[in-house]
DNA sequence: CTTCTGACA
DNA sequence: TGTCAGGA
């Protein structure tokens, strides 16, 4: 579990992280106003971003390319985090629901942003995502 | 030269 | 989101 601090180890700027994202600045700048990664700062404040902020950065990236909006999103994370986490911090063993790796997560949005789209629904993939996880 | 914040024809 | 200003 160290292993984190090393992904977590602020090392590129924003150009490299551009180039390595496709994003533009404009929107990883967003997203980080959004809580969505958070990069740390240099002396200039200039943002340093480690290697599991463009994880991140490329996992949103995924998820707007499929019609996902910020809000769509922030709510997956939360989720991901809800279960990275202890949900039930007194009873960490027997859990109702598995967690869900990232790759399932993804899987599983996809299957329904699909189902929604065959519908006709532009309003579920651009709009508030929250029925989803009603 | 690169990045930062704030603002909006 | 893009893009420009004005500063660091």
């Amino acid at each position: 579990m160290s292993d984190n601090i090393r992904r977590s180890m602020p090392l590129f700027p924003m150009g490299i992280v551009m180039q390595l994202t496709e994003l533009s600045a404009r929107q990883i700048r967003y997203y980080e106003e959004n809580e969505l990664v958070f990069p740390a700062r240099t002396e200039g404040n200039r943002r340093l971003f480690s290697f599991n902020d463009v994880d991140i950065l490329l996992e949103i990236r995924s998820f707007i390319e499929q019609g996902v909006n910020l809000a769509g999103i922030k709510q997956i994370f939360a989720r991901k985090e809800a279960s990275a986490t202890y949900p039930n911090p007194e009873q960490p063993k027997k859990v109702e629901k598995p967690d869900l790796t990232d790759g399932e997560l993804r899987k599983l949005l996809k299957s329904e942003l699909i189902q929604a789209g065959k519908f006709q629904k532009p309003t579920l993939r651009q709009g508030d995502m929250s029925r989803f996880f009603h």
